[in-house]
DNA sequence: GGCATTACGCTACGACACGTAGCGAAAGCT
DNA sequence: AGCTTTCGCTACGTGTCGTAGCGTAATGCC
């Protein structure tokens, strides 16, 4: 979350009723009005909370927003469904369940257009919801390379790459397909995915 | 661009020279504050017009936003570079290349979390941004049938959904690549991203 | 218990952008 | 000419921002 002083250990400490509670106000705020109509004066209220206690945690609307979203993202995981296959629909349509939920839709993109121009933004959505989603790739292709379905890659430098390549089209197709597209990421449509993406193109329509 | 009405034929006309100052504007603005700190009084200082010229053309800053990121992919086209690998490097390439611009980059997200929750502003998106890059797809496909790199899809229904797959696929991979990863997407990431998408997850690390 | 320290709620404030109204002047058409 | 629409300009009420200041509440340390 925000900056832990681990060094002050004198005075009275911060609620942390008051962080669920602002968190919670926050995506019901993104809900009801989305991330342009939302303001840390109504977030306050909401939490019944004092608008310099918000203030006091959080630098501004991003920030806080990242932290509320980045909540969503704790359900994600990866349970063995016995092939890469079964894996990867399995973790696609758990990550098109939580873009299905409105507060994500409209502060994910949010924050992520704001993070264009400001580094450490960027950082705190790396470290706090892109990297948990990076692990499940990690993990899906261990699955896959000890059960002989994916050959072991050459070092660890292509292996590091195409990690990141995976990555980026598994989470950038479910993004595209969900919030452009603005269609659902159902089964289907993840059972197709899933074929193009073990298969190339020329499965597509198999 | 906006909505012309063809009736109103009397009158002083609207300035074209307007217009495109305005969208010029609102692209260095995008590059020099990004958009969140864009206000529309400054694109009119920048344009030299008056603000409320700008609020009688657009209704918000989404819209403005849209129209002026929207020429950036005017420059968009698939020549015929003999195989589909090819086709599809190129045609990547250069999407990479629009996407590398600040302007797009602060702007396109923006406007595109802002449509979550506008209807009317997501298909504004759609005509004057989307579909044109959803037609390099069909054109693509079209020839790689023709070469007979793949098979016909099976009917019409078929065609439509595997061709909003692979755009779906295709243009969040170089967003997510970009915007997200925050990565350049050059050209031995698109010779990457090629080989996955013509032959599947076990043609990556080849 | 008393003290220092920190967090909290509350109020008030200047700064800024928003979006609109009203006016006179300019630029086209018939 | 006369009509119509746009343009630049000024001014305004509204809302949010982020901060300052104050008194009060809650903890750790002596």
């Amino acid at each position: 979350m925000q900056s832990r002083t681990p060094a002050s250990r004198t005075g009275r400490p911060r609620s942390a009723a008051a962080d669920t509670a602002i968190l919670a106000a926050t995506r019901q705020a993104l809900v009801e009005l989305g991330w342009s109509r939302l303001t840390l004066g109504d977030v306050a209220t909401r939490a019944g909370v004092a608008k310099t206690t918000l203030y006091r945690r959080w630098a501004g609307k991003p920030e806080l927003v990242v932290d509320a979203v980045a909540e969503l993202f704790d359900e994600l995981e990866l349970p063995d469904r016995g092939s890469l296959a079964a894996d990867i629909e399995g973790v696609v349509l758990q990550f098109a369940a939580i873009l299905a939920r409105p507060e994500a839709r409209s502060g994910l993109m949010a924050v992520v257009a704001e993070s264009t121009r400001d580094e450490a933004l960027r950082e705190r959505i790396r470290a706090s919801i892109v990297d948990r989603q990076k692990r499940l790739v990690l993990e899906g292709r261990a699955r896959a390379e000890a059960r002989g379905e994916l050959p072991p890659p050459a070092g660890p430098a292509e292996a590091a790459r195409s990690a990141d390549l995976i990555f980026d089209v598994v989470a950038g197709a479910v993004v595209h397909r969900t919030l452009v597209s603005a269609e659902p990421a159902d089964e289907e449509w993840v059972r197709g995915f899933t074929r193009v993406l073990l298969g190339g193109l020329g499965a597509a329509s198999a």
